[in-house]
DNA sequence: GATGAATGAGGCTTCATTCAT
DNA sequence: AATGAATGAAGCCTCATTCAT
């Protein structure tokens, strides 16, 4: 699944699996307790096998947060470019990018919340890579908002703003304690675009 | 300093000093390892004395970060009081509280790094409390957006534009190493003020 | 091979073929790492087959050990008995054997030396059985030298002195870090020997 | 006591009581089970403290090794120095000397043992020092051997029949289910030195 | 009030052994 | 007969917390 964690076992398919199975399990365990509270074991046991056999697909503790963190990445990046029409350059484009990125993030809120706050529990240099998927994830927005204004905005303007909407969207589920109790996904979408537009807006006059 | 944190301890005077000495070796100490990957023994020596004494100011290791997280708050908040004039409503008390509020934030990242990633490691009630401290921040930037432009925005555009300012100063500090390779602290509050303006003034239309 | 070693499997050439892949491999893996420190896992990977496979040729991991200290002991005996002279009752026999048996020691110092060192990670009943080994080994030198030498010593001395011969072959190879820094094996051999002769010819005065 | 050993304990006094208990209990830990075999709970409770006072004075099991081959060398040199008479030349200083040696190795043959088998169980470094004592120990005989015969014996020959006695003296608690079963002491010091002798005196002639 | 030695629960990880295929 | 994935007991070590001085 990925190169970095070394695993024992050789048959790739069930490789694949039992990573599949950890990270799910880990998921729904860090959820709760967060990656320094849980232990190995309970790792082991929320993915469905025994202590003895997580350390057949993963060397160390970090392994797992790792994974964890790559398939986040992964995920919102597949569902995003499923979601992107690359040749349309409309303003209906950019709505329906950001109402999905918005909708992904409401989906995947407490994936992204243990990717906040635990990323600097893993060593520098997969530190490093998880920051490179993020440069990657604000890129894909960069691209859309210019696709859609690129007559309107200078290369770092477009740069700010997709950051501001990709902070926005992790906001959602990060802040929830806040936001949440504010205003309805809905609301918050319609609200977060129409700001935006009203920014693109107004530099365009 | 704070009462949730019963020490042994009488002489009102040396406790706060000492609650000084600890909370500030502690942003230190944090900084570099991480709230978890710190050991007591490293804060007592971080804020200057032993063990032993760290212990008579503290009852868990969780105290010290919440020493901390309220410590932030409370400096960030009381610099951005004596910042704002409460009775100017024009735009320029906008700015000049914005301008000021990116300021606080670039100078006390590595302490609003901490509160941002460490949160969770609080009980759940001292969460609470920090949150609240969150709130009252975020409150502090709608009631000086609303004096500006009361008559524009709704209450609930408020809120959404303040807690975005909110997020846009920390995210300054905590995605360092995604903006700060693309902008200068100048460029940074120079632009966000504008988008913001533009947002307002879009309204205002 | 050896009694002691129940395998499931039925096929004895086949079987016999595998102990000694097994304890080739396992001498050149105990060299290196020593007992403790070889994981089974190694074992069969040095062995030249899995893990599982390991297992339907021994019981514990301690049968290879004592597999390598057998097969050790059968070879330095075998080719002890190639060399000796069973009939000759001279000088030149005695020297001749006491010679082979340092080259023997200087060729398979490795073995001897796992030998040394391991032999108490075997169960006590192993132990004895290659302890009897090692007497016959020394009861081999006893012979030679009371052939040698019968009329000038009483046999509590061809004990003592055969036991310090095969200590001394032995100590070419375990204390070499300080022994073959001093002195060539043909030095060792050459003085080791004036030494023993000197003993006996002044206890024939 | 040694400065390979960093304890975070500060008290000079209370660490060498400390590591002293420590290297008494392993002895007879080590003794009964050997290294690999004992936990560091039992050492820390064969030394009467617990396993978090252990690894205060301690860093790494290996330590604990260390220390006991360390203090096992120290108190045979020590011994045999205050026994040696190193202004005489006479055969009797000899004769002294030599069986103080085997008397001490009696006495300290179960350290002794443990000093054998366990050594390669040390990191190469720490296996560097021990062999370094070693060293010196052979030193000790070289010089009393060379004081009582320098006229009849060149350096080699004297170094390398100190060797012998040296092991001689370690085997006769290493090899006791051998060695023992066929000798008492007094017969094993008496023929070793007999033999001693003849082989000097044979040089002499 | 301050100190730091002592404690022991509990975490991470390894590895001998088993067993279904 | 051979394989190698799975198991879990058990080992080493850390570190928050206490308490006698």
């Amino acid at each position: 699944m990925d190169h970095r964690i070394t695993s024992s076992t050789k048959d790739e398919a069930l490789v694949k699996k039992r990573l599949n199975q950890l990270q799910k399990g880990a998921v729904q365990l860090f959820k709760q307790k967060g990656f320094h509270r849980a232990t190995t074991r309970e790792i082991a046991k929320a993915a469905g096998f025994s202590i003895g056999t997580l350390y057949e697909y993963i060397r160390k503790k970090e392994d797992v947060l790792f994974l964890v963190c790559d398939a986040v990445h992964d995920e919102v990046k597949t569902r995003m470019e499923n979601v992107i029409d690359r040749n349309s350059t409309s303003e209906e484009a950019l709505r329906q990018a950001v109402f999905a990125y918005f909708q992904i993030m409401d989906e995947m809120q407490d994936e992204v919340l243990i990717l906040y706050q635990e990323l600097k529990a893993l060593p520098k240099e997969e530190q490093e890579y998880v920051m490179q998927k993020e440069r990657e994830m604000v890129g894909i927005l960069e691209r859309v908002i210019s696709n859609s204004y690129a007559n309107v905005l200078d290369e770092k303007n477009v740069k700010l703003v997709a950051n501001n909407v990709y902070v926005q969207g992790q906001m959602w589920g990060f802040r929830r304690w806040l936001i949440q109790k504010e205003f309805t996904l809905q609301e918050y979408m319609e609200m977060q675009y129409q700001l935006l537009k009203s920014q693109l807006a107004f530099q365009a006059t």
